[in-house]
DNA sequence: CGTACTATCCGAAACGTTTCGGATGATGCC
DNA sequence: GGCATCATCCGAAACGTTTCGGATAGTACG
């Protein structure tokens, strides 16, 4: 609790001084710097962030709103997003806070509370939705954030991501060179801008609208319909996950039919290298695309920490490979 | 970004009136009291955190350090507390910090950190051990906080928690008064206060410390163990499971064994009503004594939010029921 | 009318920091 | 010697709020 001013006493130095040894200015001798310096580690000196936050008008802290969660937490990838980008944000020496709706609260509503009364310097937006009314929100208030998923809304606002557009191709593709007809597209809910564009890029690599399924991204969906896919009308030769979880209930649904992967279904996905699946998990190992999810963390820390002003309004897009499993066979 | 400078010219009033006005206080008439209300409504005003906290000594930030997961998140109760403390700090006004440690940081060092430079008005500390560094460290910077877990050590600080050492008692007595000798005690960590309280519990109940086996709360370990209880010497003819995911492997043994519950086998656990576990997950339905853990967040920010005074060096005490499902029969 | 009391108001200080503008003295150059 | 340049320093203002101490009226009471 050591004040600048003590620090200054003990230098024998003025405020002025003792604030601008500390924060490495230019007009300062290398003697008091030195003295300074001492004082401040003698008694422990940190600068008070609220002193700070009032002159700069930044507080250092950066906040995410989340819905209360609704699927089971073993299938929410909400916790790995929440702890990389809390640890990215720690490492920049900023506060990462965490700001959970309550049932009824409206999502846009939070974020204006908190950024007009809550000195929050930055938000990180996920999961953005095709018509989104944070981002909408934010944009209006002037407020600095970044999404992570292209948002299609204000074509400006800062964002991180994969070419989803481009891993919902590559797996279409690589698909039908395989010499699979009939495909199962499994994607996730429509109104999530990801699936909008992976939507986009199936197509546009020759899928049938009608052979892409959206809905939630969760083990038992991907079990149940394949289940049903796999024994109605003409069953998929292969079918596309949109996520681990949804394969993983692919492959239960093999199972459960006596099918065997590749032989009688070859599976591809996108797998976003989520620490809830280990490699075990899958035999054969999966066919896809890969980007794990975390790559994203560091990037948009960097855009919030580097004041709003570095390069607003780009999109930052990451890397994503392909990994060849034994889970596609040509047919 | 409305300043109270702007609302108490706008109302007509002085910075102080105005101030006063909105606080609530008594030496203001209803007629400017009305007028500055109505002032800041329109102009939408929200106090400037950082100047109330320079001047107030509060920031209105609480903290919870957590270290990176290292248990697959599926088991990790760490996203359901995380969550839970979120919004029930959100509910009182307060900003809920979340410190992810990095790799090779040291959880006291980082609370002191937090302490000195944040602004931070308190912490919470889950998962207490026995002689847990941070603790002490807390205690040490005398710091605000309160701890999930009836912690072993300054026997002042403030803690919430379930009655552990009873828990693991009941679960004892129920095997035993249903025939049981032959018990065997899926305990966690040792390291663990909750862990360690409980296995005194359960030596009152009259179990035998080489009954008792302490490691990670973990489905494989249930698994693992129970199969090699099962199989080995005389097995037990009841197995009590610290917590449900233990609870759920034992369950998978006895699957694996062919042994049917509780015809072959009597099961146990403590049940912390996470939701990671729908109802369905066990036929039979699990026998024993149950508390939501969710339970204790409300008391926790409770003691967090009104100032540190409140009553410190207490401990709350939450409740605990007792279930009885069917997987627990006379021997 | 004088006094005491209440209701209502306001100026100014304080919280701890950063920064603007200027001050001081030493040095170099013509 | 006069003037510009440079390195080094400091006072004071500013950020937006809360609060202390006092001021001003009006009212009640003797």
């Amino acid at each position: 609790m050591a004040t600048l001013k003590q620090i200054a006493a003990a230098a024998g130095v003025s405020v002025t001084q003792a604030s601008r040894a500390l924060g490495g200015h230019h007009d300062v001798s290398r003697a008091t710097r030195d003295r300074v310096r001492a004082a401040a580690d003698q008694l422990g000196y940190h600068p008070n962030r609220a002193a700070r936050a009032l002159v700069s008008g930044r507080s250092g802290l950066v906040a995410m709103v989340v819905p209360a969660p609704d699927a089971p937490p073993a299938e929410d990838p909400l916790f790995e997003i929440v702890m990389g980008l809390s640890a990215e944000f720690t490492r920049r020496d900023l506060h990462f806070v965490l700001h959970v709706l309550q049932s009824g609260e409206d999502a846009a509503e939070a974020h204006e509370r908190l950024w007009r009364g809550g000195g929050i310097d930055g938000f990180v937006v996920i999961q953005p939705e095709v018509a989104d009314a944070r981002i909408a929100r934010l944009a209006d208030l002037g407020a600095a954030f970044v999404v992570h998923g292209a948002s299609a809304i204000p074509g400006s606002s800062p964002r991180v991501d994969i070419d989803n557009g481009a891993a919902a191709f590559d797996l279409v593709r690589a698909a039908r060179e395989s010499g699979h007809d009939h495909i199962l597209f499994l994607n996730g809910s429509e109104d999530q801008v990801f699936a909008a564009e992976r939507r986009k890029g199936a197509m546009r690599a020759g899928l049938d609208a009608d052979a892409i399924s959206d809905g939630p991204m969760l083990r038992r969906r991907g079990r149940e319909e394949a289940a049903t896919a796999l024994t109605t009308g003409t069953p998929p030769t292969a079918i596309i996950a949109g996520n681990t979880f949804l394969a993983e209930g692919v492959y239960a649904a093999a199972a459960d039919l006596g099918l065997s992967i590749p032989m009688d279904l070859s599976v591809l996905a996108h797998d976003d290298a989520l620490s809830a699946h280990d490699p075990a998990t899958f035999t054969p190992p999966l066919t896809g695309t890969r980007a794990p999810l975390a790559d994203a963390w560091a990037p948009i820390a960097d855009r919030l920490s580097g004041a709003s002003g570095s390069s607003a309004g780009s999109l930052h897009r990451l890397d994503m490979s392909w990994v060849t499993g034994g889970s596609l066979a040509r047919r």
